[in-house]
DNA sequence: CCCAATTAATCC
DNA sequence: GATTAATTGGGT
């Protein structure tokens, strides 16, 4: 027996967002079942709550402790490693040790604990089942008889499944119940989210050279003592996804389990079909639609071992998965990997310190890594595997780059479709093949472009682009908070037509629809498919082909396969190179090359035409040349210079307050605490109104802090925040690695 | 002087 | 985060 000191104490944090813990003393008939990781209750205040057990102590600060009431999990929920990332992202992130412990265990898991979630399942009985009942109840009770129909032949249906699918309510059921043609009983719900899906078996492909470079280096990874992280730089279409598949095989071969990463968006039934159809029930699939049942039962499955192989979003990263041998972070530089609430964990970044605490291999891939995990890859911190070619033999698509300023010359107005790109679409509606046109419509807060030479108004001390605030008539930028009047021509050009507003998809698809009134046209957008079910089914109808043209946004630029597409028009590919962000040119650069990678998948080689107003910026041209080596330099160069990530690590602290007044004068008299508090070395620059300064009723300002050290910038801001008196309505919130300074 | 509405302070 | 005690403030 290990564990010879009495640990009669329980360090335990409650679900509530104290950032705190609390001593508890354990009862003498519970020791040995409160566990580190366990979920017991306590009284608290006056009520009584649930908590976790964070760690055992043989002793306690204070005299008056309360009793643990009782254990409410009979295993520990949270394994010590897990909890230890918790702690991690707590310190690291500045959050909450609460909100830590609620990011890495999911809702579901929290709130059901053991227990088995029980519902109702209807069953046919054996004068039900008999021939001719249907046929005489549909003469009088037609609703029953299409019950009985349904579950005729079936094994115990979900009661909630049978109402919904027949628009009826328990009640008919119920009368059935009486007649005794049906059984209603309660049952422990067994759940499978592939339910009704046949699986047909994949055995692994034939790896191209590079990929078996690639693989072999994992592999020497996975094996080695201390497993390195492995960036894996591969072109769209290159295998990137067999390689993870049979590094995955490896894995298991020894024992061993897997975690991989993908972004919520491309974590479609197709993504997960192709894990499915290499490793069957292996797998547990992790994400937002499923049940909480689902969820629960996939967790449950891994942390009982049943399943070894956990794939899902960003909290995918805690996956319960034992002894795991590699966890894969697909599209490492995709943002959703960021959390944009507290706990403001990266996932990505978890991912490589949980390979770290485990021993476990680490492969972060991507077609356009982030600067960060590719500066990580130069200076061999990382190894890197680079896959030029696809895995397919087929082409590149080409690329044609489409000034737009020669446009609008020509019709002495700025136009959304040039006529170039009108002419390829008319082509593939002639020779029915479809296209996609992708709109990057993110973003409110309007920039200041001339249609004539491209000028982008941008502040010189930040290298940020000017966000025009039309209240005011001026020109601000949010990093500096230096602010200038709207020039009333172009100052590079002199042209007094200057102003210049983002376009939406709706425009776009009522300018298409205006040339091609024939065509089945489809938008594909935040707004399109906020009914559940509608993102699966839009990308049907492109799939068998009942949709001619796609407009949509982020949501088609990532992991689809269509091999009809022959044409990508990226219909303004500047939009987001005018955004008030430091990384305004690396999204741009990723977004032409992950959409211009959804083209010519098939046996015709595609095309992508790309509309710019700034065919000279280097993101444009490089990614026009496939070159990411170049993009990376010539980007590198001004983040040094200003010190921004990858050369230095940004945290950005937004203060709120309903006053905009009280909230400027505490973000000033924060900054000049932040200043005192951390050495010289860290840049504190603010505080600057938020790109959006009022949202919600809100007015919020924002600080920012780069350093060498992401910890010097952490321990910084917690001390400041220590003693420092916020006013009441004014509260802050900080951000370590931000990624969007919005 | 009372009651409701804010605000501040606890929680092992 | 929730509950409660303390404080304010408006109306009589």
């Amino acid at each position: 027996m290990s564990g010879t000191t009495e640990q009669r104490i329980a360090k335990v944090v409650v679900e509530l967002a104290l950032d705190r813990q609390f001593d508890y003393s354990i009862p003498s008939e519970l020791i040995g079942s409160v566990q580190v990781g366990c979920k017991v209750s306590v009284p608290f205040g006056r009520s009584i709550r649930s908590a976790y057990v964070v760690c055992l102590a043989s002793g306690s600060e204070r005299k008056d402790l309360k009793g643990i009431l009782s254990v409410e999990s009979r295993e520990p929920l949270i394994s010590p490693l897990v909890l230890e990332l918790a702690a991690w992202i707590s310190r690291y992130y500045l959050a909450p040790i609460e909100h830590a412990v609620r990011a890495v265990l999911p809702g579901a898991v929290r709130r059901s604990s053991d227990n088995p979630a029980e519902r109702l399942f209807v069953t046919v009985t054996e004068a039900g089942a008999k021939n001719g009942v249907v046929n005489i109840l549909r003469e009088r009770s037609p609703k029953q008889a299409a019950v009985l129909e349904l579950v005729l032949g079936q094994e115990g249906l979900p009661m909630a499944d049978v109402t919904r699918s027949l628009r009826t309510t328990s009640a008919t059921v119920r009368l059935l119940e009486k007649k005794g043609l049906v059984e209603v009983e309660q049952k422990a719900i067994q759940r499978d989210p592939c339910a009704g899906r046949t699986i047909v078996k994949t055995e692994p492909l034939d790896l191209m050279a590079e990929q078996q470079v690639a693989l072999d280096m994992v592999i020497t990874a996975i094996n080695a003592p201390a497993p390195p992280v492995v960036l894996m730089h591969g072109v769209t279409g290159s295998g990137k996804t067999e390689v993870y598949l049979q590094a995955i095989q490896h894995v298991l071969a020894s024992g061993k389990g897997a975690i991989v990463l993908v972004p919520e968006i491309s974590l479609t039934p197709q993504t997960v079909e192709r894990f499915h159809s290499r490793f069957g029930d292996r797998i547990a699939v992790l994400h937002s639609h499923l049940s909480d049942g689902e969820r629960h039962d996939e967790w449950c499955r891994l942390r009982d071992g049943k399943a070894q192989i956990a794939i899902g979003a960003r909290s995918a990263v805690f996956a319960p998965v034992r002894n795991p041998g590699i966890i894969v972070v697909d599209e490492e530089h995709d943002t959703s990997y960021k959390q944009g609430e507290s706990p403001r964990y990266n996932a990505r970044d978890v991912a490589v310190v949980r390979g770290k605490l485990q021993a476990c291999a680490v492969v972060l891939g991507s077609a356009t890594p982030s600067l960060e995990s590719f500066a990580n890859a130069q200076s061999g911190k990382y190894r890197i595997a680079v896959l030029n070619h696809r895995a397919d033999h087929r082409k590149m698509p080409v690329m044609r780059i489409v000034d737009m300023r020669v446009e609008a010359a020509k019709e002495g107005r700025a136009h959304v479709m040039s006529a170039d790109l009108l002419e390829a679409v008319r082509l593939r509606l002639e020779r029915a093949e479809q296209t996609i046109l992708f709109l990057n419509r993110r973003g409110y807060a309007t920039s200041l472009v001339c249609p004539k030479c491209g000028y982008v108004a941008k502040c010189g001390m930040c290298s940020v682009a000017f966000t025009y605030h039309r209240h005011t008539e001026e020109l601000r930028c949010h990093i500096c908070g230096g602010s200038k009047r709207v020039p009333t021509k172009c100052p590079q050009c002199s042209d007094p037509a200057f102003r210049f507003s983002g376009i939406g998809t709706q425009r776009v698809e009522t300018i298409v629809k205006r040339f091609f009134p024939s065509a089945s046209i489809q938008r594909m957008d935040s707004d399109a498919t906020s009914s559940r079910g509608s993102h699966g089914r839009i990308l049907n109808d492109f799939r068998t082909g009942k949709i001619d043209i796609l407009v949509g946004t982020q949501m088609i630029a990532k992991g689809l396969d269509f091999p009809n597409v022959t044409l990508i028009g990226i219909v303004n590919a500047d939009t987001g190179l005018h955004m008030p962000d430091f990384r305004a040119g690396e999204r741009t650069f990723q977004l032409i090359t992950q959409v211009a990678g959804r083209a010519g998948r098939g046996e015709i080689p595609g095309e992508v035409i790309v509309q710019t107003y700034t065919p000279h910026h280097f993101a444009v041209q490089s990614a026009r040349n496939l070159d990411y080596i170049g993009f990376f330099d010539k980007e590198s160069e001004f983040r040094r210079e200003l010190r921004y990530p990858p050369f230095a690590h940004l945290a950005c602290v937004t203060i709120r307050g309903r006053s905009d007044s009280a909230t400027c004068f505490t973000a000033k008299q924060f900054y000049e605490k932040l200043r005192d508090s951390l050495p010289k070395e860290v840049i504190v620059a603010g505080p600057a109104p938020a790109p959006i300064t009022r949202a919600k009723g809100y007015y919020r300002y924002q600080i920012m802090l780069r350093s060498k050290s992401a910890l010097t910038v952490a321990n910084g801001l917690r001390k400041a925040q220590q003693d420092f008196m916020w006013p009441s309505g004014v509260t802050c919130a900080m951000d370590v690695d931000a990624i969007s300074l919005l």
